[in-house]
DNA sequence: TCAAAAGTGTTGGACCTACACCCATGT
DNA sequence: ACATGGGTGTAGGTCCAACACTTTTGA
């Protein structure tokens, strides 16, 4: 749609001078899958799912753990904000993004008014991250209740989500409140305590329900995999991020038109050799 | 997290205003579903999806047609800055929402840097809207191609959206682009033509996208329709909204569970009355 | 030999598709 | 009578959970 005469006239008398403006952030939740080693020679590796946080280097929450993010510069949209800030601070270029949610809250952050867009991304172990650590993703549910009436419902549950590595170890616990009255639905995550800056948890609560999510209908499992992987690789990264156990002959069939097999074979484990698979990017998703 | 000394010594001394900051709005795409009255005694009324647009008052886009939004106001959280306009601007106050989607393009607002949080309001057609003008929305595939490779695919599709009523018709061209080499996804919806203000049509674009996707998966119909309806109307509504006809017997097996049953009945409309249900909010989506 | 993983086969049930068929109504 | 929508029944197929079973390997 072209600008009229009049509103040219107008933008050039126009000034945004007058208007308070909010800060805006982009904030990157960054996930990977790695193979946690067993020292059974039989056993293969079993899959964890980690997150990326900085140590933040200046205040607030100064040396907090936080994930990577920065003030957008108007120079660039938010997608290319988002890429030269992971690109700078931690060195990552491959991955697979999408926008999570847009954070407002007013006091989510203590020196002014901040948004924070969000975006989740994942990458696979051959990246090499700077400048931060990842941590392990462990997630507790510590209670729940569940209320049903003529009208509706409300149910609520408590979790604790642990991020620890070698070093560290930082709880975090969500109250998740889903209300229905009649049809007005309400869902809310709130903070009951965190040990990382900000109300950084919540984004990484959101990326990883945004994951499991995805896991149903989409490809984007295989981000998180090596180009070449094993079935039983695969179904493990399915169940750590579900957190359920599959049917291993169902999990071979239901996944069959995802990938495509190769004429290699993963040896010297202690069993019989695994086929390897790749991902079938013309499959019906 | 509680905050250190050394982050309450900082943030005394602590100024924003050397930052550059955008200028942000919330825009509400608003959709209900109204009935199309037929002509013929035996027919029943078609159902048909509309959106909401204001006729903008001051330039930019000066009498052109946009979606109604508002500069935040740092008062209040996005959320309740959305609220605020849609009750301001068009006097609506009971709706289903639910955030899209944030707008982050370098030339989307031709003042000045402009980020838009979008969310999308369903409502029904017992809501009084005033201020703007409804329009009914119709969607058409002009051409697609679809390319497949060894390593992914690209598929194109030019699509028309009208939105029309009785004194306007607006068309808009858009271009959705999905490709994918090896993992790397790059989804895009680009603006080919608008009549519309601002890139207002790929909010809509979206809406209807969460909307077509929401359906499978939730209860979200339900905001659309009346408290009471026939399994029909249910279906219509399913129908316009999907673009695709549904066989009625397993239509009705599959909803049986989503609804309740009443001991009312349609009557007086030419052929066998038809049972009146309610939404089941104790289904198992 | 054995533990672990890799991989196949089968059975019963749930659900889904397509279609045929009957019912009730106002003009 | 008839067009229209309301509503039920069913045959065939697909998909899926659950479980049993065989194969292959390195130590």
């Amino acid at each position: 749609m072209n600008l009229s005469q009049e509103d040219k006239k107008f933008l050039e008398l126009y000034s945004d001078s007058q208007y308070d403006k909010p800060s805006v952030t982009v904030d990157a939740v960054i996930l990977r899958m790695i193979d946690k080693e067993s020292k059974n020679y039989r056993k293969l590796p079993q899959k964890k799912l980690q997150v990326f946080l900085l140590q933040r280097k200046y205040p607030p929450y100064l040396d907090c753990y936080a994930v990577p993010g920065t003030f957008i510069d108007l120079n660039y949209t938010l997608t290319e904000s988002m890429k030269l800030c992971v690109k700078n601070k931690v060195g990552l270029e491959n991955y697979y993004y999408e926008q999570l949610f847009t954070f407002g809250e007013k006091q989510r952050d203590p020196r002014t008014r901040v948004l924070s867009v969000s975006y989740m991304l994942l990458t696979n172990v051959e990246e090499n991250l700077v400048n931060g650590e990842w941590f392990d993703i462990d997630i507790e549910e510590k209670s729940s209740k569940n209320e049903t009436s003529e009208s509706g419902y409300l149910r609520q549950k408590e979790i604790e989500i642990t991020l620890s590595n070698e070093n560290k170890m930082l709880k975090n616990q969500l109250l998740i409140t889903s209300e229905k009255i009649d049809l007005k639905q309400t869902d809310e995550v709130s903070i009951i305590s965190t040990d990382i800056a900000f109300d950084h948890i919540k984004l990484i609560y959101f990326a990883l329900q945004r994951l499991k999510n995805k896991l149903e209908y989409t490809d984007i499992v295989f981000n998180l995999l090596p180009k070449k992987f094993s079935l039983t690789e695969l179904k493990n990264c399915y169940e750590e991020i579900l957190g359920t156990k599959l049917l291993d002959a169902n999990f071979r069939r239901k996944t069959a038109n995802l990938v495509t097999p190769l004429n290699e074979y993963n040896q010297d484990k202690g069993h019989r050799p695994s086929q390897l698979f790749k991902h079938n990017s013309q499959n019906n998703l």
